[in-house]
DNA sequence: CTCCCTTTGAAGGGT
DNA sequence: ACCCTTCAAAGGGAG
């Protein structure tokens, strides 16, 4: 079986693509070599110490030993080395560094990498390898923090069939390597839709300590709160919402001219609420994914944690915002004009940055429609005109104030419609997977809960489509 | 250089 | 149970 590896790429072996489960494995093999089904099982008996060492040598740089027959995805299909490589400049290991490899052992595998069944949770594995959480890597920050002669090489490899290698561990599973599965790129996309953040998503804030260095182990009691001052930073795994603006910013950034980040994640706002259910569901089930992993790979770890390390001044800005809403709410009259930056402003009509769901947007956006409720399965339901009404695409403070204005009338309503924060506090989608239309009519009826803006972003094409001062006007 | 802005969702703590 | 706060990403802008 070590043969097999070894022919490949740049020797003139001849690829050969073998399926394992529904992941394709590919081998480069002499063309005389005979392909028997009992190959796939020969490769999992191999030490995956070997396959590290081997994997370079299927030459990435020959894009036609890498194969993968089976995606349709054109970023699955894509051998090129652009696709999963990060830029020259920097280090091939640290876009994977998410999180601290702390808890991660290679000597002990994570139960939760078995093929079938979680143990842990119960959960069924996912059906395709691919599902594998791309944004956690299987511990990222693993392989970004241990030194890895063919970092590089494993970085540059089809993830198709570094996915393949996930799996075929999985199947051997007597010995967990981060090496191995950490090429599991975080760009690989999950359906289909390219991972903007393929190569650098992570660099900028978590950067390899250097302290994290094996070296560090050996401690004086002196050098130990030092170590917890340095202590790696874990960050808080990302929410369905953040997962998708991972994914979409890029293109959105693309699309339009505008470059600020607000402007930006208000318009990936607006998409969001555009996304129908089952897209939507898509990225819950991938943050959900994501906080188990979380939570495996650190078990101690808390939100908590991270509390105030961040910003020192956001409480306190908080809380003038807070005061100054207040004097918005007493002077309602004039809540659209004290907007800081009026979102019209990021959001020029006639934009190429309305949402591709907008051709079914003009139903789910409908106020009145009912199916609107299901378009923000996490959010509440909104189904009441008055919510669409009130609200434009405002800046905080506004829609803060705005809020207020409204949020009585809501909270009473809520308090009446205990369905309502079912939908909301549910980790949505997944544990209810409702088609549209096929909401019992108790929910399509019930009243919002409090985030009314949600519900506010979903008369945004209708909204979007005027002038500012409509917009505005719409706002009273 | 640091923080703000802006979005949604998750989580923790307080009431 | 509910509310509030913080943090996760991103990068231009502001101080």
């Amino acid at each position: 079986p070590l043969w097999l590896f070894c022919a490949g790429g740049g020797g003139g072996g001849q690829s050969h693509v073998s399926q394992v489960g529904p992941a394709f494995i590919v081998l480069s093999l002499p063309t005389s070599a005979p392909v028997a089904p009992r190959l796939t099982l020969a490769l999992c008996s191999l030490p995956v110490q070997y396959l590290q060492m081997k994997w370079p040598l299927l030459d990435v740089p020959s894009s036609a030993t890498v194969k993968d027959t089976r995606s349709p995805s054109p970023a699955h299909l894509s051998n090129k080395v652009p696709v999963v490589q990060h830029p020259h400049h920097m280090h091939p290991l640290t876009p994977l560094i998410t999180y601290s490899n702390d808890h991660f052992s290679p000597g002990s595998p994570p139960t939760h990498l078995s093929p079938e069944i979680d143990p842990k949770t119960g959960i069924p594995r996912p059906p395709h390898p691919s599902e594998l959480s791309p944004y956690y890597p299987l511990s990222p920050g693993a392989v970004g923090q241990i030194p890895h002669p063919l970092g590089k090489h494993i970085h540059s490899i089809c993830p198709s069939v570094i996915v393949c290698f996930h799996l075929l561990h999985s199947l051997v599973s007597s010995r967990f390597s981060p090496h191995m599965v950490a090429p599991a790129h975080p760009g690989l996309p999950t359906s289909g839709i390219p991972h903007p953040a393929i190569v650098s998503p992570i660099v900028k804030q978590e950067p390899a300590p250097p302290s994290l260095s094996p070296a560090v182990s050996a401690k004086s009691p002196v050098t130990v709160k030092k170590e917890e001052e340095k202590k790696p930073h874990v960050k808080k795994p990302l929410n369905a919402f953040m997962l998708y603006m991972k994914e979409m910013r890029a293109k959105v950034v693309a699309e339009c001219t505008l470059k600020e980040s607000a402007a930006i994640n208000q318009i990936l706002g607006r998409k969001w609420h555009n996304l129908s259910r089952e897209e939507q569901a898509k990225y819950y089930e991938l943050a959900r994914k994501e906080r188990q992993l979380h939570s495996q790979l650190y078990p101690t770890w808390s939100a908590r944690d991270n509390y105030g390390k961040k910003k020192k001044r956001k409480r306190e800005k908080q809380l003038s915002q807070a005061q100054s809403q207040q004097q918005i709410q007493e002077a309602e009259g004039a809540l659209a004009s004290k907007s800081k930056k009026p979102c019209i402003q990021y959001l020029p009509p006639e934009k190429p940055c309305d949402s591709p769901a907008s051709s079914h947007s003009s139903t789910l956006d409908s106020p009145a429609t009912p199916s609107t409720a299901l378009a923000s399965p996490a959010a509440p339901a909104a189904t009441h005109s008055e919510q669409a009404q009130p609200l434009s695409l405002t800046t905080k403070p506004e829609t803060r104030a705005q809020l207020a204005l409204h949020s009585a009338a809501f909270l009473s309503a809520k308090a009446a419609a205990s369905s309502s924060s079912q939908m909301g506090s549910q980790p949505p989608l997944l544990s209810r997977p409702l088609p549209l239309g096929t909401m019992p009519a108790a929910l399509l009826t019930s009243p919002p809960s409090f985030p009314a803006t949600l519900h506010a972003h979903q008369a945004l094409p209708m909204l979007q489509a005027q002038p500012l001062s409509l917009v505005t006007k719409s706002a009273h």
